[in-house]
DNA sequence: GGAATAAGTTAGTTGCGACTAACTTTATAT
DNA sequence: ATATAAAGTTAGTCGCAACTAACTTATTCC
């Protein structure tokens, strides 16, 4: 049974809504998507008959274990050739999204694997994101966000978010990457600015921003090998 | 103007149907993309509405300028992508066509771009094709098969069909791959099997085989860098 | 508990790109 | 010169995946 490109995407979609724990909702599958509201219930019946999801009207959407099974193949291919890019073709971290959200739909499996072997066989993509295993597993780590680091507190760069180009030319110029430790100086209340230090001097960052960047707890963890 | 996946696949066929000169005819497109005869006159019209085509009911299509430079964009796509997978990710000549077919709709300009200079700009790709500069020139060279040469010449190969997976193993089993010297020993006639000398010892060849083989002529010319 | 609002669905349409069946045009062969 | 074969086209259908407009179901708030 081979998927086509939309039901990939909405699988992906699905299966980012659902880390969560909740069903994923239309309107959100329709946000992400950038699609209508309408045709995502369109789209719900024709998974839900192809029993790639659950789907209870107004209830929102479940990924079956097939359907979770195809969403981890699809998210593995956009990582392994998000890595490649970097690792092997020079790419910067904020042009791999794009190039990569087209290339998932048509690489083979032996590219993917012949693609991460040629770089090693990363843990993660150039955002932080881990990449499933060839045979569907992935370890979703639970990590707080910016946001929840309290004044004082120092933690570790983990992951930040990849589909905002501009965002992520910015996040570089800071030096908030994947790896880097990062403390929280000073935080203005009511959504207010943080004031953090990095290696690279002190900054002020938005919540906006710092929702999108996500910590490991404020005890340093060795690094994992990456 | 972005062009749909099975609209680059009409003019990657209409070019190569008209590299002969002629304009390229409904049914020879319909076997070449293995859809219905029907089909093909159905896209003809979309594809004149878009000027990639001029298109005379019962005479064929020819490729406007326009045309003309969007099959060349894609077959540069697909012969760079060969050349990459095989130069960058160790595969065998026999598995690059399937997957250049799909990546060749779904990559950018960029990485197509940085695959051709991360192996050095190559002029061929591992079939002995030329790859069209990222300008949109191809020199095509005028060719004549194994079945133009007659006993007692000798003659270099310089390209071989791609698109037959079986065929490529056979001919790598042989030796018979671009640049590789062969000296045509003897011929029977009426479609005879031909007997040549290859650096790895003397074959007999059918003459369907020999019609894959373009080579050059008999005069051997200093080896292009390659 | 009923009105307002948010969320979701149905109905009907569109464009793409394939299909089959039936028909027309062009080429070929006596 | 006409019959036949080959090539090509038209007409109508289908599935996918989007859309808008209109309607229905849930939720929330007094």
């Amino acid at each position: 049974m081979d998927l086509t490109a939309p039901v990939e995407d909405y699988l992906k979609a699905i299966y980012e809504l659902e880390r969560s724990g909740e069903p994923a909702e239309t309107n959100a599958i329709a946000r992400i998507l950038r699609i209508a509201p309408a045709s995502v219930s369109g789209m719900m019946r024709r998974l839900a008959g192809q029993q790639l999801i659950t789907h209870a009207p107004y209830r929102g959407a479940r990924l079956t274990p097939a359907g979770r099974r195809a969403a981890l193949r699809t998210i593995r291919r956009h990582r392994v050739i998000e890595a490649y890019l970097t690792s092997a073709l020079g790419y910067s971290w904020d042009r791999v999204h794009d190039e990569a959200e087209r290339l998932e739909h048509a690489a083979s499996d032996e590219l993917i694997d012949r693609m991460a072997a040629a770089i090693g066989e990363p843990a993660t993509d150039p955002h932080g994101a881990p990449i499933p295993t060839r045979d569907g597993t992935l370890r979703e780590q639970t990590l707080t966000s910016l946001l929840d680091v309290q004044a004082g507190e120092q933690a570790r760069v983990e992951r930040v978010a990849d589909d905002d180009a501009k965002l992520l030319r910015y996040l570089a110029e800071l030096g908030i990457v994947p790896g880097a430790s990062i403390r929280v100086i000073a935080r203005e209340p009511f959504g207010g600015p943080i004031a953090v230090r990095l290696p690279s001097g002190t900054k002020t960052v938005g919540p906006a921003l710092a929702a999108q960047v996500l910590v490991a707890g404020s005890a340093r963890k060795p690094r994992p090998g990456r």
